[in-house]
DNA sequence: GACCTTCCCCAAAACGTTTTGGAAAAGCTA
DNA sequence: TAGCTTTTCCAAAACGTTTTGGGGAAGGTC
C-alpha cells in the first residue's frame, strides 16, 4: 500500500495525522511528527502531485505560449531564458509549461484553453505587442501573469522589460556625438512594443539635437527584409550616414546592403542593432548593439509570478532593465567605451 | 454547479452516462449522446484535466531536462525543436513540462524526482551521453523516453539521431578529394556521443584514403577553446590543411586562430563545423558546415513519445537523419554542389 | 465535582473525473 | 408466458490528497 494511507497504516496513525505532520501544522505532537517525518524520509514518501492539485484546486502550473511565427524563432537567449525561470518557478514547486502558438486566431485558442481548463495558474506573456490582447484576456479572467515588455493597457499588470527607449536614445546620441547628421532607425511592425520604445528613443535623441527623424521605417524583423529596407535608404540622395536598427537580424541585412553598395561599414556607414545575438560579434565588422541580462530578467519575471500566486497586487510590480551597450567596428568605435562604463567587448580587435 | 455533475443534473442524467457519452462510448443512445454532447458544447464543457489524471493514473505530461552546463547552451534550434515537439505533443493532449538540470548529481534528483512523484509520463532526452546515465534510470524505472542522440546500452531503446559519422565521412573524403591531405579533428569532450561519431566519420575517411589520423583532439565545444586548440595544432610542423571540428562554436574559434596566424580562410586552410547555427552563415568566410532538418528530428521524437505511451515497444523505435551538407567559403568551395544534391547554399557569395 | 482549556488526534467530506458491476426496460425466441 | 439477449442507463467506488469539524483525554480552576 503506497502513499499516505500507507504510512498512516505502518505508523499506526491516522492519514490525516501523517498529512498534518509532513506539512508541519502545531496540531501534532512534536515527538508524533518527528516519527512521522523519519518514516516518510525512510518510505522515500512525496505527497502525490495531482492529487494535491485536485483537492487545493491549483495546477501548480505556469504556462509559457512561444509565440512562433512560421519560421522564425524568438533566439535572443530563448533556452537561457527558460532554463532561469524554470529554475526558480520549481524551487517553489511550480512546474514550467511550454505551448507553442502563432499568434491570432490559434493563439487566442490556446489562452482561452489555458483559463477555461484551469491548466496553469499563471502565464508567461513574450514579446508583447501594442494593445496585446494576451494581456486583455489574462485580465478578464483574472488569471495571473507576466509579462517580458510592455503593452498599452490602464490597469497595472507585472512586467519586465529592457529600457529600449534609454538604450537607442543613448546609442543615437552617441552617433550625434561622433558627426553622424542623417540617422535613420529601422524598425520591427509596428504593433511589436519593443520597436515603438525603440523608436522613440531615437527619436528624442535627434530632436534634442534638432535633427530631423524622416528617415524611419518599419519591416518584418529578419535579415532579408533589412537589406532591402537598407537598400532602399541609401540608394536616396540624401542616405543616412547611420541605420540604427531595432534588431540586430536587420543590422545585419543592413550590413549586406551597404557592403553591397560598395560601402565600408564602421567608416562610411555606422551600423548598430539591440539584442547581441550570437552573430553579432562573429560579423564583419563585429556589429554594435546592446544586450540585456537575461539570467536576471528571467530571475525577476519568476519572483513577481511567485509573488503573484502569494496573492500580491501587480502595482507595483514593473521592472526596467537598462541594456548593456557593446560598441564594436560596425560603428567605428572598436575599443572604445560607452558612456556609463559598462560596456563590455565582446569584439575581435584585429 | 460545474463540471459533470452540473451537466448531469441539467440534463436529468447521471453522471456516468454524461461522462460515458462524451467519450463516445456506445453503451450511450445515440440520441441522447447527441443532446449530451449539444449540451457540453454550449456550456463550454472541458472535462478538468487535473481530475482526469488522477484518476487515470497518469500524468498526461513529458518532461524534458535541459542539460544547461553553466554558461554553456544548446542553441542549435532549440526553439524550434520545443515548439514543434510541444505542438506535436498538445494534440494528443500531452502537456510538455521543461525541467532545466547541470548534468551530474542534480540532473540526477531530476530524474528521480520525475519518476518517484510520477510527474511526467515520458521523457525527452537530449544531447547523450557515452553510457548515458539517463538512460540507465529511465530503463530501470521503467519511463517512456525517446532519445535525442544515441548511447552505448544493450537493450533496445527510442532514439533519433543524425548521421554524424555519414556527415563526417563525406565532408572529410571531400577535402581528401580537394587535394587535402593532413585532416585534423577537433572534437567535443568524448562522452558526448555526436562527438565521437564524427570523429568515426572523420577516420573511415582518412583510413579509406591511407592517410594518417594522428591530428585528433577533444576539448569543451566553446570558441575559445576551439581557437586555443586549432592555435596549438597549426604551430606544429606538420600542421594540417583542413580542420573538421565537431561543432560550429569550436570551428568559429578554429577561424579566429587561423586569422591570427595569418593564413586566408578557405584558401591556405580549409575549415568546416556541424550544425549551421546562425553564426555561421555570418563568419568570414562563410563556415561550411551541416545541419538536420529539426522541424522532422522533432516530429519524429514526438511521434515515438506518443507510440510509447500507447504501449509500442522500443525496438523498431530508432531513426538517423542524414544531416545536409552546406558548402561554404570556408573550404574554399563557394557555390559548389554536394554529392548527394541536397546542398542549400546559405551562404553570401560575393 | 463541575467546568473550561489545551493538546493530540481522527472520521469523513471534498476535489472532478473514470470505471466497475450491475439493473431496469425492451425486444426477441420458443 | 417464460426465458434470453440487447439496449440503455446508473450508483458507487476509486484515484491520493487536504481540510473541516469535531472528540477524547489530560490538566487546571473554581
Amino acid at each position: 500500500m503506497r502513499g499516505l494511507r500507507g504510512l498512516a497504516n505502518q505508523l499506526g496513525l491516522s492519514i490525516t495525522t501523517v498529512s498534518r505532520a509532513l506539512d508541519g501544522y502545531d496540531d501534532v505532537a512534536a515527538e508524533t511528527r518527528e516519527r512521522v517525518r523519519r518514516a516518510a524520509d525512510a518510505a522515500g514518501y512525496r505527497p502525490n502531485p495531482i492529487a494535491r492539485r485536485l483537492r487545493k484546486g491549483a495546477s501548480e502550473t505556469i504556462a509559457l505560449v512561444m509565440p512562433t511565427e512560421p519560421g522564425r524563432f524568438f533566439e535572443a537567449a530563448f533556452e537561457q531564458l527558460l532554463a532561469v525561470v524554470g529554475a526558480h518557478l520549481a524551487e517553489k514547486r511550480y512546474d514550467l509549461m511550454l505551448l507553442a502558438a502563432r499568434p491570432g486566431r490559434d493563439e487566442q485558442m490556446v489562452y482561452e484553453r489555458i483559463i477555461r481548463e484551469r491548466r496553469a495558474d499563471a502565464c508567461l506573456v513574450l514579446r508583447t505587442r501594442r494593445n496585446d490582447p494576451r494581456v486583455a484576456l489574462l485580465q478578464g479572467a483574472g488569471m495571473p501573469f507576466v509579462c517580458h515588455g510592455r503593452t498599452d493597457c490602464e490597469r497595472p499588470y507585472a512586467f519586465v522589460d529592457g529600457d529600449g527607449a534609454a538604450g537607442f536614445f543613448g546609442l543615437t546620441a552617441r552617433l550625434i556625438g561622433l558627426g553622424h547628421r542623417r540617422i535613420a532607425f529601422l524598425g520591427a511592425p509596428d504593433d511589436l512594443m519593443f520597436s515603438s520604445y525603440r523608436r522613440a528613443g531615437w527619436r528624442r535623441a535627434l530632436a534634442q539635437a534638432d535633427l530631423a527623424d524622416d528617415l524611419v521605417l518599419a519591416l518584418p524583423a529578419t535579415e532579408s527584409e533589412g537589406e532591402n529596407a537598407a537598400a532602399r535608404l541609401m540608394a536616396r540622395a540624401d542616405a543616412p550616414s547611420a541605420l540604427v536598427c531595432a534588431t540586430d537580424r536587420i543590422a545585419i541585412g543592413a550590413v549586406r546592403a551597404a557592403q553591397a553598395a560598395g560601402l565600408l561599414v564602421g567608416r562610411d556607414v555606422a551600423i548598430a542593432g539591440h539584442d547581441n545575438i550570437h552573430a553579432a560579434q562573429h560579423l564583419s565588422p563585429p556589429l554594435t548593439t546592446m544586450e540585456l541580462d537575461v539570467a536576471a530578467v528571467g530571475a525577476r519575471m519568476a519572483r513577481m509570478t511567485l509573488a503573484l500566486l502569494a496573492g500580491a497586487k501587480a502595482d507595483g510590480m514593473q521592472e526596467v532593465f537598462t541594456p548593456r551597450q557593446i560598441l564594436r567596428e560596425s560603428t567605428g568605435e572598436a575599443g572604445a567605451q560607452d558612456p556609463t562604463g559598462q560596456s563590455t567587448m565582446q569584439g575581435r580587435t584585429t
